[in-house]
DNA sequence: AACAAAACCTACCGCTCTACAGGTAACGCG
DNA sequence: CGCGTTACCTGTAGAGCGGTAGGTTTTGTT
């Protein structure tokens, strides 16, 4: 029983850290990293804003456990995807507006000097080229049927996600994000029904 | 002389304002729009924050001319331009990396609520979509030979070049920008066998 | 029951931000 | 020269920010 309480006590508290970085994917998709404050975050989860600094010790720690969250379910496709999954990520994207929003906005800003996320999208982006190009190597070989390398297509294929989502997000109305997404499929040689 | 001297106050007046805006775009590069402090950009031409805002009565203002002067000297492409001056555009782009990031911070964060540019980046990309479809139109006519038609190839067009951009800024070395959009130019005229 | 640690609070500091109010000096015009 | 306008300034209000200090309640262990 001693055990088991540490562990429901460890629990619980690691359930309030995710309750607290889910606020926060939520806060920042409205107002952006620099828009949202603590209390912002912390009152969605009823707590104070020192309250939530006893779980995150400063503004950058809760970031950085907001971008570590990201990397735990958008992971990193590995070289076993197949191009045509994409397709279906994008898909699933368009259902979940406010994720799409808070790494875009993430992104927007991380341009701008020394953002504290700036060097976590240079690697991820670095990493994210090298596995598609990994992908389309794996799927075509070294020319895809259009004619282009892999290494010169993985940054066009991340450019149109990316690209897409702001346009979409801007008006989703009049932007059919998958399937602008599945006609670049087609581009590259995919044949995409 | 008269005349000419209230013709001379106006012409300083207008240059003071233009290098407000100027100043803006940079603060604006280096921060984003919500970082942005109207003491920092008036610092920059000499002035106190409340001399600025002589010239700019709030921050929107201000934020209202930067994009007023974005469409001065980015005119939207009209129907009479070509798809390979794109390329140029975006190679053009490349030496005004100052100038990327201001709109790529300025769009990033227009996606977050309430923001002040979100309905001048809306307008603007419907805009672009329609005109480069027109663009297509001219130079394709209703199917491009790898069989996509403008309207489903003008967001392809212009997430790629925004997309693009993000990377490139985040990774300069790593991302050719404008040989990316080349290769990309190249799926567009080139028939998918 | 005793105690330690975790969870959360109140109070507050120092800073930054936009914006308003009101003053002053220079300029250009009649 | 006198006067209005333009171009600034100082001062300050008023709010919000991240973060620290230190206390108190709750919880779990022994």
């Amino acid at each position: 029983m001693s055990y088991g309480d540490v562990m429901n006590a460890r629990v619980r508290s690691e359930e309030r850290r995710a309750e607290i970085v889910g606020a926060a994917l939520e806060v920042i998709a409205e107002r952006g990293y620099r828009g949202a404050s603590l209390a912002a975050v912390a009152e969605r989860v009823g707590l104070t804003q020192q309250g939530l600094l006893h779980y995150f010790p400063t503004k950058d720690a809760l970031l950085v456990a907001v971008l570590q969250e990201r990397d735990r379910w958008d992971a990193v496709p590995d070289t076993r995807w197949r191009v045509d999954l994409l397709a279906s990520l994008v898909e699933y994207n368009a259902m979940r507006p406010a994720i799409i929003q808070t790494f875009s906005a993430l992104l927007g800003e991380s341009v701008t000097e020394g953002h504290p996320a700036r060097s976590y999208f240079t690697q991820r982006y670095a990493q994210v080229r090298a596995t598609m190009t990994e992908v389309l190597r794996a799927e075509y070989g070294d020319r895809l049927p259009n004619g282009l390398t892999p290494e010169h297509t993985a940054p066009l294929l991340v450019a149109v996600m990316d690209g897409l989502q702001y346009q979409w997000l801007l008006d989703p109305e009049s932007v059919d994000m998958p399937g602008a997404f599945r006609d670049f499929l087609r581009l590259l040689g995919e044949p995409v029904e």
